[in-house]
RNA sequence: GCCGAAGUGGCGGAAUAGGCAGACGCGCACGACUCAAAAUCGUGUUCCCUCCGGGAAUGAGGGUUCGAUUCCCUCCUUCGGCACCA
């Protein structure tokens, strides 16, 4: 006698436990089968695994298991991304090497993982603390380096004073500008750091083309790369020297009254006259000491000083006085602007507050524009005036060389040797520095005689020590503290040089981890090159939308950077990028732990079972989106999970009829079991997880009628359970395996059933009830065939009961048929 | 301010290509079973009215159309990115 009790806490783990012994979920090349490379983003090991994880991982499971019953060969792997400031702020918390705390983690989430009843293929597991994966992450820094694209230089940089270390600018956000990682806002510093040269992929990393990626991450990336065209322009001090400045209205030339120099350009102190000296420094030093967030706060009030000094203007020689003021950066174009108040709001506010001059350049056709009286900067199209030999040339809204004014003026300035075409970006190169412990080395030795060298290939990876115990943030590496770890050799004369003692930022680990999945443990090479050539590249990746301009902009960099190495190939590494959203508190607000309001899926598990939860997260919200969680919904999973193993153990129900369902019926359940494939298939192909599940509740529902109308027993009935339990085995792999193999007693496993095909007539209605409309109001309802022709549904909805009452015997104006949905008459 | 995403019952959400708005589920109400509860099953559940039948309704207003949740315009709200970027 079969056990038919519902048992998902017995079964599931046996289940995972079988499909582990026999390697069920190995992936291994097979060049007869396409490959599809699933990647999800890998977790941190920063304690339990929350529900939050859960939703981006199971969803993507479940359509890597489409993908591979649809006969793709499927890789979906999963690591750690486990060097970072978590363990290092735990090990001073808690007096614990940070490698015990996170391999500890590790341990623990792994197990959670294996809960989920995930296709995850464990042999291709990586860790990117292990020494063999961080080996890895210190020689591309060194082929980076080789390269020029990783360079040290003293710079301004953002330092977190709370987590002790730099971050690169993506790390800082918002209005506040804040620490990603804690919250805590940055300040400035004067420091030297490493960085990599992505400046270099600016105008690479704004193209998008050929990837299928969400619009609004390609719309933040291309924000935040910030690509402007303009113009380069030398202006001349009184004295001589040459300050050069970046212009998007070169157009505007002619306006430019006066100059402004951040107080941190280099040429402040020449330029500045005796008498201004004293005024000079003190703004200096106050500017100095202001936090970014004062500074370039949008609403703040215009400050600034006069230099003494007065610049000419290349354009028409007027002698124009240069001002230092903090509303122009230095860490933008070249940290001096020519001033155009006449057309620049911000030039407007100043001049207008120190009482410089206004003159207008551009102004449309019968507005005359007078400087004293402006009332704001005219910043839009018109003509050009006061503009020597461009007067009366067009200026359109157009940015860069669209625009006739600024392609006419640009050409006119590279004849006279004045200026050039250029562009500017806001983004800047990635501070790869950190000053912590727990990173990857930066693999680099400084000796006092040849400088900075790698180190060599056959001394990698330069190992973190184990023996050190002071952790407190000082605001240097601990590494530094350490009596001997430092100590090194140099490469080129074997005298003694000092390690760096910097890590990298683990950003750096995450931007080549789905090349360490293809083989990670290979000693010679960070991957194996076979595997590449038929995995790469990634199919579909699938994460958090939160690293739009962190992570996702970082490890297109890599790609592109490695590919000029001849390491990679393609110019992307993932061809679709697919976001899921937040999993909030039930109260609508994040969740965490110190608001107590988080969702633990260990509990959900061993109250209902990985297969419900699994199937909640896909059915609770749509999945792209996220929703604040409903703990009360999951009784409806719960239910349906029931329903569905009691449908599938007790065949016959409480019918006595088996077998004797009519023709219709039988027909009427098939139908519906292949419109149902239709739109599960188009359903997971798009991510639309939630209505894979509704659409198997409405099957299961019209099963558990169909059985009542006699159809247990009949072939229709036999198709419907093996279809129902395919298209349900990529959301609950454990109940469906389960059924097929013990209940219906199908081959082993149901993971590598084929999916099945619609068939197309069998899915096709044959009588269809369309809707009549009067004057836009539907009227009544007439059942044709569904091969009707336009005439016959035409006369059949003007015969019907509800128009006739509404025609009152007259003609309709006009009758619409919508082949197959709807009539619409016009009285 | 600029750019992007979104706004549908008490709630999550559904609606291939412009064609029956509210699938599926939660919650709620009533009923069956039960000594009772849980579980299970059944019925109902957008709002309004004079409840036969009709009217209104997809953030607001307008437009195109026989017909708009869907397309266009204006606006509002929420979320996200950028922002004294020259």
């Amino acid at each position: 006698m079969k056990d038919i009790s519902f048992n998902p806490g017995v079964y599931e783990p046996n289940w995972q436990a079988k499909w582990e012994a026999d390697k069920l979920y190995r992936s291994v090349m097979d060049e007869s089968k396409p490959k599809h490379y699933a990647l999800t983003m890998l977790p941190y090991p920063s304690g339990d695994l929350h529900i939050g994880h859960w939703f981006s991982m199971t969803p993507p499971d479940a359509r890597a298991r489409f993908k591979r019953m649809q006969g793709y060969n499927v890789l979906f792997p999963m690591g750690f991304d486990a060097f970072g400031l978590n363990a290092e702020n735990a090990a001073i918390k808690q007096n614990i090497h940070p490698k015990k705390w996170t391999y500890a983690n590790i341990e623990r989430m792994r197990k959670q993982m294996r809960t989920m009843g995930a296709m995850f293929d464990w042999e291709r597991e990586a860790v990117s603390s292990d020494p063999e994966y961080y080996r890895w992450t210190e020689w591309f820094f060194i082929q980076l380096y080789k390269h020029g694209l990783a360079y040290r230089k003293k710079a301004t940089v953002d330092w977190c004073p709370k987590d002790n270390t730099t971050l690169a600018r993506e790390q800082v956000k918002g209005d506040e500008r804040v620490c990603e990682r804690c919250g805590t806002p940055v300040i400035k510093k004067e420091l030297e750091q490493w960085f990599f040269k992505a400046t270099k992929y600016a105008d690479e990393l704004l193209r998008f083309d050929g990837i299928d990626w969400p619009e609004f991450i390609k719309v933040s990336q291309t924000n935040w790369i910030g690509r402007s065209e303009g113009a380069s322009v030398i202006f001349k001090t009184e004295a001589g020297d040459p300050i050069e400045i970046f212009t998007t209205r070169p157009d505007t030339l002619w306006g430019a009254t006066f100059m402004v120099m951040s107080p941190e350009h280099p040429l402040v102190d020449r330029v500045t006259t005796p008498e201004n000296q004293q005024s000079v420094s003190e703004y200096k030093a106050q500017a100095e000491k202001q936090t970014d967030i004062q500074r370039e706060a949008k609403d703040k009030e215009k400050t600034g000083v006069f230099t003494g000094g007065y610049a000419i203007n290349p354009v028409n020689n007027e002698r124009i006085p240069i001002w230092v003021a903090d509303y122009v950066l230095m860490s933008y174009g070249t940290g001096a602007i020519m001033a155009v108040p006449a057309h620049d709001q911000r030039d407007f506010e100043f001049a207008r507050k120190f009482g410089l001059k206004i003159v207008p350049v551009i102004q449309l056709e019968g507005v005359e524009l007078n400087g004293d009286t402006q009332e704001a900067a005219h910043e839009h199209e018109g003509v050009m005036i006061n503009s020597g030999p461009f007067d009366g040339t067009p200026a359109t809204n157009d940015k860069g060389m669209k625009n006739p004014a600024i392609k006419a003026v640009t050409e006119w300035l590279e004849q006279k040797g004045i200026g050039k075409r250029d562009v500017n970006y806001r983004y800047r190169d990635w501070l790869i520095s950190r000053q912590r412990f727990w990173g990857a080395p930066i693999p680099m030795v400084h000796c006092e005689t040849h400088g900075w060298n790698p180190v060599p290939d056959d001394q990698l990876p330069v190992l973190l020590p184990n023996d050190i115990d002071e952790w407190k943030p000082t605001g240097e590496s601990p590494l530094k503290f350490h009596p001997t770890w430092k100590d090194a050799t140099c490469p080129v004369c074997g005298e003694y040089a000092v390690r760096e003692t910097d890590t990298m930022d683990t950003f750096m680990c995450s931007s080549w981890y789905h090349m360490r999945y293809l083989s990670p443990h290979n000693d010679q090479a960070p991957f194996d090159e076979a595997e590449y050539n038929y995995w790469m590249p990634v199919d579909t990746y699938t994460g958090g939308s939160e690293h739009a301009n962190m992570h996702l902009l970082y490890f297109r960099f890599f790609h592109k950077a490695l590919r000029d190495l001849g390491i990679t190939e393609g110019n992307e590494p993932v061809m679709q990028l697919r976001n899921q959203g937040m999993v909030l508190a039930e109260d609508n607000r994040k969740m965490s732990k110190s608001r107590g309001n988080v969702v633990a899926p260990d509990v959900l598990v061993q109250r209902y079972g990985a297969d419900t939860v699994r199937a909640y997260l896909m059915f609770f919200a749509r999945w792209q989106q996220g929703a604040p969680w409903d703990s009360n919904g999951i009784e409806g999973i719960a239910r349906w999970m029931r329903r569905v193993w009691t449908l599938f153990t007790d065949p016959y129900g409480a019918s006595d009829s088996a077998g004797a369902a009519s023709d219709q019926a039988k027909k009427n359940l098939r139908r519906k079991v292949h419109q149902t494939l239709k739109r599960v298939t188009h359903d997971f192909e798009n991510f639309e997880f939630n209505t894979v599940i509704s659409s198997l509740m409405e099957l299961s529902n019209e099963m558990y009628k169909a059985r009542e109308a006699g159809a247990a027993g009949t072939p229709e009935w036999e198709e419907a359970k093996e279809y129902y339990l395919k298209m349900m085995a990529p959301v609950a792999p454990h109940i469906t395996e389960e059924l097929w193999t013990n209940h219906l007693g199908k081959p082993y496993s149901i993971h590598q059933q084929k999916w099945p095909n619609v068939d197309e007539s069998a899915a096709k209605e044959d009588t269809i009830e369309i809707p009549v409309q009067v004057n836009g109001k539907v009227r009544d309802r007439i059942t044709v065939a569904s091969d009707a022709s336009d005439e016959e549904i035409k006369s059949a909805a003007l015969a019907s009961e509800g128009v006739q009452k509404y025609l009152e015997g007259k003609e309709p104006r006009k009758v619409i048929v919508a082949k197959g949905r709807l009539v619409s008459v016009v009285v």
